[in-house]
DNA sequence: GTTGCTCTATTTGTATACAAAATTTAACGT
DNA sequence: ACGTTAAATTTTGTATACAAATAGAGCAAC
């Protein structure tokens, strides 16, 4: 743990993505360094860290606020992801190696089973996000391209995959698992075209369900 | 004047860019403080900026060092902005004024004068290259999505290092001009697909173009 | 009650000082 | 000579000190 500064940064990073600092809250230096018994050099560049993210927005002179997203921000976000998740199945499709398409076939018994389970959303819901954070990120890995990834990663603030299982219906839930079936499915078919085509749908219909009808605006 | 890591940062970048660093030179920082007299707190900062765009790359307690592109690193980077530039004329075609229709059909205009000028002069380049980011930045902004600007902004740098060492055949360059044509033609005629399909032709080309061209050295 | 101002206090930006780690250099043994 | 180890130097990481800028409270004028 040679690094306090990457401390400090996961710590508020966590503290974002869990909403206990959000409504643009903000983040004084200060502050946060004395909370943490550190001094503010770590925590200035955690934060700049965060900046570069995405996760925070900094006014030269004027320090750091938690960002927030507007209607407008998650709709832009989840067309892009549409569009560089659906260009990642593209790439793994005609790479994907038999273990890897078990590894994802695996991913999807167990997401289905817990969703067949009765037990409280309190336990179920963080273990579907998860597994559908390790498929996703999967596919991208087995895309081989690390800028494609990287972009990714910045696009998806990990709030709204988290809230993305809180507010699925029953029937949009199992929508998103048969996607997930078919997705495999078509990679193992080798047919990029039918692969990249369901993730796109796949998102995109993510989106609808958490942001509702398109605005014309 | 009042931040001095930004213009260190800015400075830094340029020097990059402009291949007065590359080969994987080591920064160091307290060089780098001295030759700028300034002290070592803002170029960090810059550093770390330059390292979350991946100009740099930092290794805990080994410091920074210019990043360095292989071939395969610039086929994903023009793959991805085939594809996000694509999608930007989508967006845009919808939303074009007749005002930044005729911006367009300018800068346009303006290539293809300087192109007809006689002599791959030592200014010419430069003018057709500002121009040509003029003409993509335009679109960029025109298609209204922040963040498909940021996303597409941290992916140019690298070509633009490559670019420099780079002329154009005079067929390339033509097609190159006729593609702006064709993408605003398209866009006056509101036929969105028409125009991202030119622009995904166009940056692919472009491509070819530079990933053809013997390694500079 | 509202607007605008000044002055104070808070907060950021930069410089410097010190500690920890890594790289280089030198010494030593075989 | 060679390689290995240990000191010395360099370089990064963190803490602290100070300067510049901003935000906010209080007060005056309307």
């Amino acid at each position: 743990m040679a690094k306090i500064a990457t401390t400090v940064y996961e710590q508020i990073r966590t503290a974002i993505l869990n909403g206990e600092l959000s409504n643009s809250e903000r983040l004084v230096e200060e502050d946060l360094a004395v909370s943490m018994g550190i001094s503010r050099t770590p925590v200035r560049e955690a934060l700049r860290r965060l900046a570069a993210e995405g996760l925070v927005d900094v006014s030269p002179n004027r320090g750091a606020r938690v960002a927030e997203w507007d209607v407008h921000d998650l709709r832009e976000i989840f067309d892009l992801r549409s569009i560089l998740e659906s260009h990642a199945c593209e790439l793994a499709t005609p790479r994907a190696s038999a273990a890897e398409i078990e590894f994802l076939e695996n991913i999807c018994q167990e997401m289905e089973d817990l969703a067949k389970t009765d037990v409280s959303s309190e336990t179920r819901l963080p273990a579907l996000a998860a597994r559908n954070r390790i498929f996703h990120g999967k596919i991208i890995e087995m895309s081989n391209s690390t800028r494609l990834g990287l972009l990714i990663e910045t696009l998806i603030h990990v709030p709204i995959v988290m809230q993305t299982y809180k507010v699925y219906s029953p029937e949009a839930l199992q929508r998103s698992l048969h996607h997930h079936r078919e997705i495999v499915n078509a990679m193992k078919a080798g047919d990029e075209v039918w692969a990249s085509s369901v993730m796109r749908a796949h998102v995109l219909a993510a989106r609808e369900e958490i942001l509702g009808q398109p605005d014309p605006a």
